[in-house]
DNA sequence: TTCTTTAATGCGCATATGCGCTTATAAGAA
DNA sequence: TTCTTATAAGCGCATATGCGCATTAAAGAA
């Protein structure tokens, strides 16, 4: 279970699965990150016991384990997720995450909402006066 | 501090240094593993926030950081203390650490007790009858 | 049936990690 | 000073890990 905690993807990918259920290509998509790249962590977290899976039609549907697991993960979760509040990384991911959807009819199951680019840049300007942060 | 966590040589020393403050040397030979092994897992879990260590002339005492670090470190050693508790390397490790002590002068600073034969078949036949080892 | 979409996995490579061997450093003792 | 002891650190090697590329499998749609 540490091992699967100790890498920066993996602890990305807990993030955006704090907030909610996601499938696979939800998760590439907000993280930006190969196919491949989310399907074996999300694995990885799997097997470690800090998620659920279910297997809906073709999607495979992630999420954290965050109340039916043992003690030490709900209190392992419940840290991660406040020590990534104020991460940028984190931040940026979760973001993204809110303009992703699953669709079930269309040519890609989870393309990201037409995102206005003035909405990004008023993103990044509310990042650079956030207080703590490295200039 | 995950990364420090996932591995079993620093779980190992984690589990002695609950039971009280070690050097470098009393870890070697309660393991029983070599000095440069002990000297930098030792350090790797110092940097990880989860030991704290003193110097007392050429001794460097290293002892869990138990009650003074963050909550999420005091809530990951005392699970990680009771999760060992069953375990049967590392309630060897604990019967080892129990005959050793650092002597100030002789020519080895924390040779072990002289263990009876006796002492080591008693303890691995309690081993054996403990309930859910594997066998 | 075939085509598309989602997800998992075998293979290989680049990097990271653990650790033994050896050397360096520092504290005492003689 | 030199010698011994305790600890740390440089170097190199064997193994582990992350991940991209390609393929496979399974579910639906046409």
């Amino acid at each position: 279970m540490f091992k699967a905690l100790s890498d920066e993807t993996r602890l990305r990918i807990l993030n955006i699965l704090l907030m909610r259920e996601c499938c696979v290509c939800e998760v590439m998509s907000a993280l930006d990150i190969s196919q491949t790249r989310a399907s074996r962590n999300l694995n990885q977290l799997y097997d470690a016991g800090l998620l659920t899976m279910t297997r809906e039609g073709q999607w495979s549907l992630y999420s954290a384990n965050k109340s039916k697991a043992s003690p030490l993960v709900t209190c392992l979760l419940h840290n991660i997720e406040s020590m990534l509040k104020n991460d940028e990384q984190a931040s940026y991911d979760r973001y993204n995450l809110q303009n992703i959807q699953r669709v079930i009819t269309g040519n890609s199951c989870c393309a990201k909402k037409e995102q206005a680019a003035e909405d990004q840049f008023v993103w990044i300007l509310n990042e650079m006066v956030k207080p703590g942060r490295k200039s």
